[in-house]
DNA sequence: CTGAAAGCGCTTACAG
DNA sequence: CTGAAAGCGCTTACAG
């Protein structure tokens, strides 16, 4: 390439990283771009990255991209990461476990950071050791991590089990997800304490179940089940797959959704309005959590301390609860 | 590293990539591997990939990563790239354009090869100026890829229009994807075809819109508006997404979906099971599309010529679609 | 304003 | 069996 031009490596460069102002004359600067196009020359990224010693890549880490959430929150991160001209690998980490093989081999890539969404606590381990630059999305702030975006899961939670006591429920079930991690812990923990703020109303019982819809409907069954004389009225799940599976249960143990049972969503997938009725869900803007997070990271890379950031999450009311039935 | 272990580079390098019986002493590698272990070596990427040309690192170009389509497509990609420890960077080209940007240069990585999916024909050009190992997957056989990997469109369309013609249907309308593509312009042109070869069977309508929920509304809308005397009793539509939204415009039109209209989607997405009457709908195998493709591009690679793969696309009859009504 | 040179951390002939 | 050396393609002081 430089020698295609007439020029020097060091002019090369300087000009095509735009440094070259005040130090390579303007003909010559346009001369080497004019003979760049014209090659169609593509500077070696790994040389760069030898050289700089950084590879101007992060590594994002999921638990499953095929989740309609975190192809969201996937989709902001990399949104932002490419403002900065940075660039995202990915690593696929199985909900709740650690990560099966290291990622930073598979990656094949030199990584400069990492941002980690809603990881159960023991793949949070592993991660640690990687001893790069960690913002985690949706967990229990502190720990390694240099940065932390979460949704206000606490606010979310504390407005579905307002909205369902609201409307006259005193008899609830929680069809919990089957993960170990903050932000499910933190969904339980304040359903609990809310329901406990009020006379009469019960937590009758909470099934776990895997995140996807046959999870849903089998814990729902479960839920749903004739015990001593008392059957919930409504359900609150901690995942749309979930809710939706829940109303198929419900369905077919001859309930109506929203007249004989109410049911509640988190995360406002497209799911939530494909079904009918649609569903009462919480609004996760994942998109939003991404690209927060891939901010929180790129600062941190430039030496930055940007700290913990909660991002509100919204109760949107739809067609799957209403009042309890009368009896 | 080489100091630490009081051996040459060299030694530390054969024994890390494995290459070293025969050439090095058995002790030697095992006090190496010990160095390796208790320094947390971790060989630098950038460098291996300077030096040997390449980074073992291939590219894959989806749509949209929040489509659970390519999302799955993409998981059984990276399942494959993982047994053969290569890496994979994703690049998001917006549907029906090109690449908005050089994916080359956001990758941020060196590349050696690229699996694109169901690139629209416009997108296709902008991508084949790489110069690199190309395998696309469900697209138009030919041109510049060094493989194809595609579903057997042809007969899951067949599937489709015969289970509807054998069901009774003679009025059709096609929810068509608002996308241009190989994939897509075959599901018209073998949709056309079939109900051609069959005396009285008529298209009446195609309405495309964007593969999302609320386009599948409108565009249902639309083909079921009352019309010179016949309305379609047959919605076959490019995408489940497009499928539900047919459904959920036939419900607010007041028609019953499969009594009054039968509504046929692709892809067969957890959404095709989560709503009521559940789906029929072309299975897409999408992990085993990704996987194959990947294996695929592997193989070109290693400079094998594997040629065009035909995956089958099975018809899944589920509760959208039944007779049409007597009248 | 411009070019020659060093060096990033690897791998791979090559010489001992 | 082992080590010294070259070189991958960049970027960045440094000397002219």
């Amino acid at each position: 390439m430089a020698g295609r031009a007439g020029v020097s490596q060091a002019t090369v460069s300087l000009v095509l990283r735009d440094r070259w102002r005040g130090r390579v004359s303007p003909a010559r600067a346009e001369a080497v771009r004019a003979a760049a196009r014209e090659l169609g020359y593509r500077p070696n990224e790994a040389a760069r990255a030898l050289r700089l010693g950084r590879g101007r890549t992060v590594l994002v880490v999921v638990p499953a991209l095929t989740n309609e959430f975190f192809a969201r929150m996937h989709a902001g991160a990399v949104r932002v990461a490419e403002e900065d001209d940075v660039g995202v690998v990915l690593y696929n980490s199985p909900l709740g476990s650690g990560p099966a093989r290291d990622p930073f081999v598979s990656a094949g890539a030199a990584v400069d950071g990492v941002l980690a969404s809603s990881m159960a606590a023991d793949a949070l381990t592993t991660l640690s050791d990687g001893g790069l630059p960690l913002v985690m999305l949706d967990s229990a702030p502190g720990g390694r991590a240099a940065a932390t975006v979460n949704f206000d899961i606490g606010a979310a939670t504390r407005h579905v089990s307002r909205h369902l006591l609201d409307l006259g429920h005193r008899r609830f079930a929680h069809i919990a997800a089957d993960v170990d991690s903050w932000t499910f812990r933190e969904r339980a923990r304040v359903l609990a304490e809310e329901l406990a703020a009020v006379p009469g109303a019960r937590l009758l019982a909470t099934c776990r179940a895997p995140i996807a819809l046959p999870g849903g409907v089998l814990a729902a069954e479960q839920a749903l089940a004739p015990r001593a004389g008392s059957r919930p009225t409504a359900l609150v799940c901690d995942d749309d797959l979930l809710a939706v599976g829940a109303c198929k249960a419900a369905r077919r143990l001859g309930l109506r959704v929203p007249e004989d049972v109410s049911v509640t969503g988190f995360d406002d997938l497209t799911l939530a309005v494909a079904v009918e009725p649609e569903l009462t869900t919480v609004h996760l803007p994942g998109e939003e959590l991404g690209a927060r997070g891939m901010r929180a990271l790129l600062a941190v890379l430039r030496g930055e301390r940007p700290g913990t950031t909660v991002l509100p999450a919204t109760l949107v009311r739809r067609g799957s609860t209403a009042r309890p039935p009368a009896a």
